[in-house]
DNA sequence: ACGTTGACGTCAG
DNA sequence: TCTGACGCCAACG
């Protein structure tokens, strides 16, 4: 019934709309959760299926493991690095943030940073 | 039909 | 810490 493809858009989307401002997810967690384990880069291929509205999908909230951003190629690098930073996410010299710090999972639904 | 590409992740050096 | 190789799999030409 449900094809692969239009289900895992589906979830990837659903998921990616939870996550609360201020806080990043990983390609690949946000594929484990959706149920699609180790199909990260399809991630980043639904989200980039967004541009350039995005609606209501916050896709800035999604990075990579390194906690850095990896839309530059894409042309929108400064732009999400601006959304995140607008939101309260904190950036390293290097370009990453901490994943222990800013990152969400879903299980343990928490909007507000643990200060 | 097929080789290449890509908003990734992990591991070795 | 950084770089490159590889695995991954759907989209594209």
């Amino acid at each position: 019934m449900s094809e692969p493809t239009a289900e895992f858009r589906h979830r990837v989307l659903e998921l990616v709309r939870q996550i609360p401002p201020g806080r990043v997810m990983t390609y690949g967690q946000v594929a484990r959760y959706a149920g699609f384990p180790g199909r990260a880069r399809q991630v980043g291929f639904v989200l980039h299926s967004l541009l350039p509205a995005s609606g209501e999908i916050p896709w800035q909230r999604v990075i990579n493991a390194q906690g850095g951003i990896s839309t530059y190629r894409v042309g929108v690098g400064e732009l999400q690095r601006a959304l995140l930073v607008h939101e309260g996410v904190e950036f390293n010299p290097s370009g990453r943030c901490d994943l222990e710090r800013f990152g969400w999972r879903p299980e343990v639904d928490e909007g507000a940073l643990g200060l």
